[in-house]
DNA sequence: GTCGGGAGTGTAAGCGCTTACATCCGGCAC
DNA sequence: GTGCCGGATGTAAGCGCTTACACTCCCGAC
């Protein structure tokens, strides 16, 4: 691989030059700069990144972390922060499956001196800490839903407001009892959603049981396997609010194969609006989290402190999340008892796919907030 | 952020003192070594991961660089990537959206410097010749499903047979006329599923006809939109094989809001054997093509060079694909007509939902190969 | 006692680059 | 002609690290 000091060499110029060239630095006379090009080309020399980033400090480079790479979701996630990245020359490094907070701090401590800035996603509280830790060396957006207060930029998804939608949304369609499929126990988001179901059916005048609160962990499996605890379940609940989409797509197929109709006997709903969502059938109604402008937002606070190298100042910014309301949770089939409801939601039948009017937002008093 | 320096001279060691703690030497006394940990830990210092691949000329780190970010298929493959990675300690530095040789190029460089390997996933051809000029300065592995040979390592899915064995199974089945949703025009993996599904109809002694070639660009959108075309055909086809799960689950949804029931009137089946193909109703018929194989295959020709910092040699490995029979072909409804077929599928009513065994490899002659 | 050798540590070079500062040179004002 | 200025280029330091080689002990063999 040819470096500077070849193409120094045969250019007859000293280094200095060939630097400036690959600077954009005016100080070059237009032929010169001409000439040093050729030569860079044909010995197809590039500076090299390790040793520019040595003595810049500035690597262009971001670390990414995350706690998994399965699914739709982490896979937008990546996709928001790719795209952004790439506006600002950026590139991503990498990093995924750290478990608990040790993994983490090793992960981060290998990206160091590779990186100017980080976003770790985590669902577990411990690594928080972690995160807080790091915060003032380098520039850090944490992405966690946890309700406490960090020493760090945190951007959190409006998980408790969004369940809350979604379970006024079936509380107001005259269902009960409504179940709720839970996500993994010590996961953050899973919690805060559950604790948004709990706040929905107090407002309603309902109360909380917890055989109504079937454990889940966020895969396709774990919604079908609920589907025979949930049909032994007396009284049967006229509607389950999945933890997540993926849960409720599992469920979904194994009522199906036991003969039960959904929405008609029993309406499913979900949470993260995947892109499929539209495209089953029955159509799920969901709480769109928007992961793709979760990536962009994490960066859209990272990007300015990582080009000047400033740790990013403790901040809580929370993404909304909308409620979309399609067929699976039986809108369209039980007459609606609340004129405002009507009114907020307009037609929504089966026939409402790929519509885009079919949305609202729910996170009223999301958006940025510190 | 404290260097090799301070420790070392907060230690009353020399900097190569430091440096052999942190690499392991065995030759450093045990107390000195427990002595310079102890203020490195303390100074929260930790190597520069820059100024060391500058001297050992490794990184440790690995590109990977992909057309999109967009589905559950490249997903699937930096998931499979990044474990593989993950195991011998490496760091994945990803870059996506390089939709021309230009972009690839100019991504490739930015690099330089900071990877020890490469994978490269591009459906078009010109980059093929990038990649090729480049495996010979940094290890390489190019994700290409094109025919020809090229001068460096190469991982194809094998799309001709995936489709060859779907077509077959649709001929089998008695479906007349069959056709095909196709994908991007210039993408390869789509044209050799045409080019599979024409080899099929070949044998069953059909004739390829260019009214039963829709054309489509592997969006769920798409897929939809392509209902109409379908249903205006004459004859109707009695099975529609689209070149991917997307465009399936698309059409799918569309018959069922035109009233056309599928299987009954219209089979339709996918490619590529995404996570919720089971879960759908009627669960989808499609070819596996092991998006986390691939990525992982990709690494395992890969890393051992990555590591040995040598070039990958030129070779063809062809990921093979399994037919996956499930309810959306039709196989349950129409009687069998070949003892072959029952005998290697076995049975598989709309019940092999989520069983293993409703699985054949179709990819007989994939496998390795150069 | 002398010597050799190995274990433990230090010294210094240099990875490929950027950049402050030094140098050179041509042109222009005087 | 001299001096000065500024544009173009060169020189050299040093980013934080690894590692070849040098050095110093200390111990055992003789």
């Amino acid at each position: 691989m040819a470096t500077i000091r070849d193409v120094a060499r045969e250019a007859g110029v000293s280094i200095a030059t060939v630097s400036r060239v690959f600077n954009q630095s005016a100080l070059v006379r237009p032929e010169t700069c001409e000439h040093v090009r050729a030569i860079a080309a044909r010995l197809d020399y590039w500076p090299n990144g390790a040793a520019r980033s040595l003595i810049t400090s500035r690597t262009l480079a971001l670390g990414v972390v995350l706690p998994d790479l399965h699914g739709e979701f982490f896979s937008e996630v990546i996709r928001g922060i790719d795209l952004a990245a790439r506006r600002e020359r950026f590139q991503i490094l990498l990093s995924s499956s750290h478990a608990d907070a040790e993994a983490l701090t090793s992960a981060v401590r290998t990206l160091r001196g590779r990186i100017d800035g980080l976003v770790v996603m985590s669902p577990d509280a411990d690594s928080a800490r972690v995160v807080e830790s790091i915060a003032a060396s380098l520039p850090v957006v944490l992405i966690h839903s946890g309700p406490e207060a960090l020493a760090c930029a945190t951007l959190a998804i409006a998980n408790h407001d969004g369940a809350l939608a979604m379970t006024r949304h079936l509380t107001a369609l005259g269902h009960r009892p409504i179940a709720m499929l839970c996500g993994p126990s010590r996961n953050i988001d899973a919690l805060e959603r559950l604790r948004g179901y709990r706040a929905g059916l107090a407002e309603a005048g309902l109360e909380a049981e917890a055989a109504l609160e079937l454990a889940g962990d966020f895969s396709e499996d774990s919604g079908a396997a609920s589907a025979a605890t949930l049909l032994a379940l007396d009284p049967r609940p006229s509607a389950v609010f999945c933890a997540n989409d993926a849960m409720a797509i599992g469920l979904v197929s194994a009522l199906r194969d036991a003969g039960v109709r959904v929405p008609e006997e029993i309406a499913v709903t979900g949470f993260d609006d995947v892109a499929i969502g539209r495209y089953l059938s029955p159509t799920l109604t969901t709480v769109r989290a928007d992961a793709f402008a979760l990536g962009e937002c994490a960066m859209r606070i990272l990007l300015p402190h990582a080009q000047a190298r400033q740790p990013v100042p403790a901040q809580r910014v929370s993404l909304p999340t909308e409620l979309v309301v399609r067929a699976s949770c039986g809108a369209g089939l039980v007459p609606e008892t609340e004129a405002t409801l009507r009114r907020r939601h307009g037609p929504h039948a089966a026939s409402a796919r790929r519509a885009g009017g079919d949305r609202e937002i729910a996170g009223r008093d999301g958006g940025r907030a510190s």
